[in-house]
DNA sequence: CTATTATGGAGAGTAAGACTATCCGTCTAG
DNA sequence: CTAGACGGATAGTCTTACTCTCCATAATAG
């Protein structure tokens, strides 16, 4: 497969191609002349890969290649996928990592974190990304909404949670190769986190309809 | 307050709120002479509320301004809160919308919206938004992932995102001013929906840790 | 066999987005 | 009374994710 073969199954533009080739997004294909080169089916599944990373999951060119290259190092293993994926997905916030708020805020988090035995990497990423909520709030005087500190309101939910995060992960297939398990892991982190977002937004349309919306007739809604 | 009062207080600098100022994103301060103006705590708050749909929300400049709009027209009511807020944080996609694939997949998110009985507007972004996670799994062979079709396998999910939501919608105050409310609805849906990502991801680490990373020993975590 | 088109590789250019800096007359606080 | 802050406006900067142009070589259609 030439180059504008996969340009054409992907939908995705020969300079584009390129360019994540020089990123290191997209590895080469077999040279068979000096200006030649042959790409295949794993090539075609990278690119879609790498375009729902940026498109779907909105990471930055930066934050793919480290995801690809995750799934390309043969020495990552598998349960630590969930981890380069996600560190990969928090945005680069520029926020002050060493003010007093947030410092108080990682420690509620870990508060959080041991109050329910979760297994979470002390350097994991997450933990600034839900500290970064919790300086947000305090900062907009809405202390009480995650509970009044440490983030009891969030408690309730946990369960549930775990519970559904327990089905995604089971789901991760066991009877292919570690490249499929990890591309299978990262685009879940990716896809499903959108997918789940996109739940909750209609449930809360729904929710406040319901609640607020009570001019118009609950009729069929689509 | 001066504007660099406010500056201080907000932690932005003098040229940002200028610029928020040009933009529409923060109202002007009473002037009390050709070149002074005055700010008081309404702008404080505004400040923060941008910022969080900015950095936390990760909001363009312009899906802001259609946010702060909203907040600030009189003539929206309550209930239409959470669909502003909502439609401006679905990022500006470039996936083409008349594809047949598209199609399908809207199609598939209505049957699934009708299912369940939600009352999500016909012209809702969050149908696009969980679309276009159907149309990325469906490029990637993940078909099964979601339901071989229409989307089944989060059928088991929404009555449970379904009550989380509720208590969402439960909590938003109702002994203050319009503008209170509409704030900490649209504040809400951003920030909590980040919240709830974290949340999500601290589960998948701990269930895939529980499931694969059987070599270390469940110890402390923190 | 030859004219056209495609290719890999590299560098430069582009467009959008979110600021940031400079200017310029006013004002105002010390 | 004067150094600094202010509002208002324009222009400049920096980053990101491409996109374009070249070039020498290679494939391919006629």
């Amino acid at each position: 497969m030439k180059i504008s073969e996969l340009s054409d199954v992907t939908g995705v533009t020969v300079a584009t191609l390129k360019y994540y080739l020089r990123e290191g997004l997209l590895n080469a294909g077999v040279p068979t002349a000096v200006n030649q080169a042959d790409y295949d089916d794993s090539h075609v599944r990278r690119v879609r890969l790498v375009r729902a990373l940026l498109q779907l999951g909105r990471l930055s060119i930066a934050d793919a290649q480290l995801v690809v290259a995750a799934v390309d190092d043969d020495s990552i293993p598998i349960h630590a996928a969930f981890g380069i994926a996600q560190d990969a997905m928090v945005p680069t916030r520029d926020r002050d990592r060493d003010g007093p708020q947030y410092v108080r805020a990682l420690a509620d988090v870990a508060s959080f974190i041991r109050r329910h035995g979760l297994r979470v990497r002390p350097d994991a990423e997450v933990r600034a990304m839900l500290a970064d909520v919790v300086v947000t709030l305090d900062e907009l005087d809405f202390v009480a909404a995650l509970g009044s500190s440490r983030l009891s309101a969030l408690d309730g939910m946990l369960p549930t949670i775990l519970a559904i995060a327990e089905v995604e992960v089971a789901s991760t297939p066991t009877d292919t190769t570690r490249t499929e398990q990890m591309e299978y892991t990262v685009v879940g982190t990716v896809v499903f986190e959108v997918a789940f977002a996109a739940l909750r937004r209609m449930a809360l349309e729904h929710a406040s309809a319901l609640r607020f919306g009570n001019s118009r007739r609950p009729r069929r809604t689509d």
